[in-house]
DNA sequence: CAGGTGCTGTGTCGAATGACACAGCGTGTA
DNA sequence: TACACGCTGTGTCATTCGACACAGCACCTG
């Protein structure tokens, strides 16, 4: 095992992160085979691939998504360092999703039993996976609200909140100097079930008006209180600290 | 304790749960507080409230929801006998859902603790709850899928296979007489970002068509392939065994 | 340097869906 | 009986958003 040991891991120093007992980490190491890095658009798990490993997300952006038939795609959340990868899959009866790498990666590759293992060796563990389930199906539910029920407009504004707030709570600076943004159109298009076309335009609009500007794969909010207002986001929050696994 | 025991709770006999433990079942038993009754229509957690008591539902429908300020309502998922409500509501920053009974609902309430009580004292039981909402997060899933990218047609087609799987593995006959089916077209519509209007016109066209038919609260599929088929479903099956807790 | 590719930006047009208005019908209730 | 209310059903018109077409530009690669 050449990997650095999950004690050093550089996520767990910050403050985004809640303090873990080192009985705790050290299962998790225990349970840890492997650290891999996979380049930009690969796929990380395959769409229908029903027995996938254990991931946790290192550094990079990723995605998880389903697709139809006939080729269209929904982008279900966009998944960030700290994120766990593959809960899912072994759990319920609807189709599988697929994660795809957004930029390059590196994941933590767990052991298959590793789901059970947390369980079974640490019940505050146990109760982190299901934290970290819980949180991200509130974040889909949140995208569910956008797509269902506000324009294209709103949808847009509160994307682009709601990413700068957990990219940047990842960050010493807190964004102060923008943050990390390696979404293309079509892929906000397609995390917000928008086309391409207007998702252009309604970026365009809302950059004219100087709510926001991306540029160089960065993201700057110019003003976070008119986008919060057009998305009709409560909450003013930095995220909730969260475990890591 | 005047309430039914767990060990003899009717619903832990249908085949779609999985047999649990003497031991595991006495601590499920341990933590129930109560069993409730609430009307049609009243809520079982207010949109916005922080720290809920974790319930199952033993009879009866309901479902989760989130509105805008504006008054604009997506449900999220609804819920059948045997879904676990309220484990997101102490985590995630996002802001919380609200659960409301569709029909009159019989719940069990659990102490507030009983989400870490059953992590703490028995790892399967944990595993269980991790299950149950990594299942839920895969319907919601599903149905962002459907909300931004399916046509109404799809979206309505979609909905009407996957509640009627869902509450046909709840009967004795599997649905062959039809299946309880409560909602009104106003809760199609929140639940597929529809307006009433269309939700209204859509589900005539796919009655015409003989695809299927809603009376007095039940609902019939006349032809659950083509149903399948214009939803772009695939899988057949039955919904997978799950635990009960 | 030519050509290809991926992404952004824009105009025009058409289609899916929403908004509004109102009717019918069953049910509860004063 | 009369009336209100909730739900379904339907017509007409308005709007948002999607489809298609194409341009510009950066980047790569032969």
């Amino acid at each position: 095992m050449q990997f650095e040991p999950c004690r050093t891991c550089p996520l767990r120093s910050l403050p985004l992160f809640v303090q873990q007992s080192a009985a705790d980490v050290a299962l998790i190491q225990s349970l840890k085979r492997d650290q891999v890095v996979m380049p930009a658009d690969s796929d990380v798990i395959h769409e229908g691939h029903e027995d996938a490993p254990l991931y946790t997300l290192l550094t990079g952006w990723a995605f998880r998504f389903k697709t139809l038939s006939d080729g269209r795609r929904q982008i279900l959340n966009f998944l960030l360092p700290g994120d766990l990868i593959g809960v899912q899959q072994k759990m319920g009866d609807v189709a599988a999703h697929g994660v795809q790498a957004l930029t390059e990666v590196v994941l933590c590759v767990f052991r298959r039993d590793a789901l059970w293992e947390l369980h079974r060796g640490a019940p505050a563990l146990g109760f982190a996976v299901t934290w970290l389930t819980a949180h991200e199906e509130s974040l889909v539910d949140d995208t569910l609200l956008s797509v269902g029920r506000r324009s294209a407009e709103e949808r847009i504004a509160s994307l682009l909140v709601l990413l700068f707030k957990r990219m940047a709570a990842l960050l010493p600076d807190g964004g102060a100097q923008g943050v990390p943004f390696p979404l293309t159109q079509q892929h906000i298009a397609d995390g917000l079930g928008l086309s391409l076309v207007h998702t252009n335009k309604t970026l365009r609009k809302l950059e004219k008006r100087g709510l926001h500007h991306i540029e160089d794969g960065r993201l700057w909010l110019r003003d976070v209180k008119a986008l919060a207002r057009i998305a009709d986001l409560y909450g003013d929050g930095k995220p909730a600290p969260r475990p890591l696994i």
